[in-house]
DNA sequence: TGTACATCAGTGAACGCGCGTTCACTGATGTAC
DNA sequence: TGTACATCAGTGAACGCGCGTTCACTGATGTAC
């Protein structure tokens, strides 16, 4: 039953999309190969064929999360700017389907335990995000839009994270608005 | 070997306090409980004299660590105010000792995925360090102080998240600082 | 272009291991008289 | 206050289960001639 190359890249490709939906979604602790590649399609001996082990397949999939993450505020940022960017970030949608959204709110913490590939990805991601949104602050210094998109970002994580935490819908709405307000405040130099 | 009605409240004690330390230093889901027992120096077999299940552990658990750095924010706040508790909090110790520091920081991302009762402990644990921040912020309005406190707490947890990420030390420091220059300015009102 | 053989993507059973949980047991503590 | 008995904190072996990983196997793909 041996599949092409190029169906074999593409089944590669599959499963790292796989993964990093289902690692948004239940945690990289609480996501089984087993259950991965099942909703992948797929049975759990191939998984062997692709990656040498689930360390591997975590930094891959949150290299893609991020670049999907970044491909959307790009998106955001062309048509609405900075203010498109953060509103879209701190929305409910955004909130309520950690499975599409952003890695480093999802993952954050658990990231931070994993090894240096893992890491190396998160940093290459979130460096990527802070240079977007600083690339949308034309009217100031370089490296001051840089410093602000820093605290721009650490923010909206921060804010996501607190409104998926919260089981109180009022107050997790109250949290993803006032980030909101504020971060607009703050880059219109209020 | 039973232990008297205080001993066994005292067991009980520690073994919250110590879950409380490994569950931020290795998260909910890589904290075993005969690993967890056996490091408050205990057998895990009886673990289940004292609580009906992990999950009812991880709630006590989270509210033991947000109760102590509750307590080391309003210490800070009497003697430094506001600025000392936001520089307690993103000061380079907190972040490189997680077992000992915020657990919304620590298990944010985990946390949200947790049953209604860890949740609540979370949701609970938050709006106090809210109000600890707000209280400190007495020439503005009450209404107006709680949600300035509210992004005061999502940018630091944001900000110390992304620290522990992050692997460059000399980046980890930038996000930290920038962070408490960001949050000093805004509730001087700059 | 056709044939023979090597490669390897994907299958499904099996591996050892650590997980959360249960249980029979021990013996000091707590209680009833 | 002393005695007899019930309680239960803590022990350590055992449970079924799902984990990450390995492996023999299948058969289509890729390659050498």
């Amino acid at each position: 039953m041996r599949k092409s190359k190029s169906e074999a890249a593409e089944t590669r490709r599959h499963i790292i999309a796989t993964a990093s939906r289902e690692f948004r979604r239940n945690g990289v602790n609480g996501t089984g190969l087993a259950d991965l590649m099942s909703a992948a399609g797929l049975t759990h001996g191939g998984f062997y064929r692709h990656f040498k082990n689930k360390d591997h397949l975590v930094a891959e999939a949150l290299t893609s999360g991020l670049d999907s993450i970044v491909e959307k505020m790009k998106a955001a940022g062309g048509s609405g700017g900075v203010n498109a960017m953060v509103s879209g970030y701190l929305s409910e949608a955004h909130r309520d389907d950690p499975s599409q959204g952003c890695p480093l709110a999802a993952l954050g913490a658990e990231t931070a335990r994993c090894d240096g590939s893992v890491r190396d990805a998160a940093t290459e991601g979130f460096t990527k995000l802070i240079d977007i949104i600083a690339g949308q602050l034309t009217n100031i210094r370089p490296d001051t839009a840089r410093k602000r998109a820093l605290v721009v970002m650490s923010t909206m994580i921060g804010a996501l994270t607190m409104s998926r935490v919260v089981d109180d819908p009022g107050f997790s709405d109250t949290i993803l608005r006032q980030a909101e307000r504020h971060i607009r405040n703050f880059l219109a130099g209020k």
